[in-house]
DNA sequence: TGTCTGCCTGAGATCGTTTCCATCGCCCGT
DNA sequence: ACGGGCGATGGAAACGATCTCAGGCAGACA
């Protein structure tokens, strides 16, 4: 056997063996009163050196392990945050649940999870599930912010919740963080016009979708700055198919209106327009520069590289914890808005007949 | 006399209100004793029809909601099952959490989710946390499985568990869910041969990782079987460094021992793979077939789509809580193993000057 | 020396259920 | 008519912790 002060092996209780050992058992081992032990336990000052050191042994001996559930019950909280997530397959929503489940179990939390598969009917039920799971907190990336049981239901919940990357106009007193998408097209439309474009499009989602409506006002934003330079939104949905129709259809175009740089709503929308865009023999950034909003770092997958519109899904994870835990810890629901930012690579060039030079030299 | 339960002023108060109405409540409001609402609540046998209504309409009436946390304590199972994941992140791994969640959640039970990050300590904490939330199972996909610690943690939890993705081969009675590597690369390999191929090569991961061998020798008893085609294995990383430097260093041999087709052991390496074609202008699939194993659908972001080496993730979720489920409810530690499958697309065509035809119409 | 103060400790109530056990009618068979 | 069996109900003991409250004991001060 190995000597030294590690070995333990003589007082005979076979500690994987022993199922479940309750602080009553250890009290009685150590000769003290139950509610010492939990003193102890718990780390409470009114224990004398003594009792803490005969009691810490007998924990050691019989590897006592204190039962959350029954201390839940008596607190009456369950240190158990719920996560309701559209669906974690979603790579940006798994890499939010990641920052967010790892900052709450720094602070304690465990995290439970699950899935509404798009089901508003289940986000309710989910919150429900929770409620009655006596969970102390909720994060929420809802499917339907509107459905009106739901506010009820959350509502009964009565505990502090987030809203993740939702708009919580409609939940008085419950927090939220967004993106902000706008920042992001803003600083990649200058880019473009930066590098000459004066031609530009947006093949945008629908309307009907926060981050669309965001991102098309943002381009008509910095289009008002810039009077040289024109451009065009084209709103559908977030498929492959409305990316490839629409930038067949602006290929198909005279000559002299066909854009010069394109931004994609999505990597959806972006797999159409490169497919539109092979069929046609366009070659990237030579005739046509190409930026995605991307919902997973894919860029590095094409060539070159595609200079994205990106979000930081793993902050956003981490500020919806912190947000959770201050209101966790008595403080107010603040809400929070992530700025989106643009990486450029060479998939955005100057355009090939610059209508108007802006500097002299190009590179 | 603290907390003078029965003591609640205001006969209808509002239901949104109460922080939370408890069974003593109902029992009291409506005659009855504790016991026969936990009855009809619980949905025991032993009720008359009229205890039955009497009690449901102050359920109603009230808003009760059971408290799992006391039921969990009391029946000493809490319908809680802990799933140790590496990373959330990885796509492979999300959906796989997707797929069990769903299953575990039709069968009552709710998923903890806790995120290792590749660290083994992190694997172990994990499991006695879990250990003391008093789950009734584990799902674990873990970073090492060599760990001795872990085994031991393992043991003292006490409880059904399932090795996601991982051999159990050092966990003697616990049940395991793995990947066939073999079959789909098997697959692969006579299709690439039945196009004509002969010269085959594998751009491998590690020779340490489980995936990469079986893959490995899956081809070579493919070739054993087929004298008239050759191929070779090229072990490393699972990285597109890896990938590249190797394809490249395989399109500078000799002309005619210049591979016709090639399998990318992943993703990544496939990044590199397609890197070095690009600067060596190779075209696909006219100059090389290729086929990847993905650990993402990304099949169709490629033009042409790749073929691909494909796992069903979602599955391999389901058939882990499947079999957790089973443990649970009193069966034995059954594992499985799960096939991979190939999916040809045109990224594999017949090689340019094919050493041997096989049939007269090469498409 | 007596009393007061203050620190520790032990006993017991409590959190909200489930479940065992005893009781109480009631129906039925003989 | 009476005892046995049975179904329905109420009471109370768990489950495993936390926490309040009261009491014991020691030191300090008058």
């Amino acid at each position: 056997m190995r000597g030294g002060g590690a070995a333990r092996s003589g007082e005979g209780l076979a500690v994987s063996q022993a199922s479940r050992v309750s602080m009553q058992e250890v009290a009685d081992r150590a000769g003290v009163a139950l509610s010492s032990v939990s003193r102890v336990v718990s780390g409470h000052r009114d224990v004398s050196p003594v009792m803490r050191e005969r009691v810490l042994r007998v924990v050691a001996d019989l590897g006592y392990e204190p039962d959350i559930l029954a201390r839940s019950l008596r607190r009456g909280q369950t240190m158990t945050v719920g996560f309701v997530v559209g669906n974690i397959a979603n790579p940006l929503l798994a890499e939010i649940a990641l920052g967010a489940e790892t900052r709450l179990r720094e602070a304690g939390y465990a995290m439970l999870l699950a899935n509404s598969m798009d089901d508003p009917a289940l986000d309710s039920a989910h919150i429900r599930l929770f409620r009655q799971r006596r969970v102390d907190g909720l994060l929420l990336s809802l499917t339907d912010d509107r459905d009106p049981e739901l506010a009820a239901e959350l509502a009964r919940a009565n505990v502090p919740a987030v809203l993740v990357d939702r708009d919580a106009a409609r939940y008085p007193g419950v927090a939220a963080v967004l993106y902000d998408h706008a920042s992001g097209v803003e600083r990649a439309t200058e880019a473009l016009i930066e590098l000459g474009h004066t031609h530009l499009a947006l093949i945008n989602g629908p309307p009907a979708s926060r981050p669309a409506r965001e991102r098309a006002s943002a381009l008509r934003r910095v289009l008002r700055r810039h009077p040289e330079a024109a451009g065009l939104v084209r709103s559908g949905a977030f498929s492959a198919q409305h990316g490839e129709s629409t930038m067949a259809s602006l290929l198909a175009q005279d000559n002299e209106a066909v854009p010069t740089a394109v931004i994609a709503g999505s990597n959806q929308i972006l797999v159409g327009v490169l497919r539109a865009l092979r069929r046609a023999n366009v070659i990237i950034p030579k005739d046509l520069s190409v930026v995605t909003c991307d919902d997973q770092p894919l860029s590095e997958l094409f060539d070159p590289p595609l200079a994205t519109i990106s979000r930081q899904p793993h902050e956003l994870g981490e500020v919806s914890a912190e947000l959770l835990l201050e209101q966790l810890n008595g403080g107010p629901a603040r809400s929070v808005v992530l700025p989106t930012s643009f990486r450029p690579t060479e998939s955005c060039a100057p355009p090939r007949q610059p209508a108007r030079r802006r500097r002299g030299g190009g590179g």
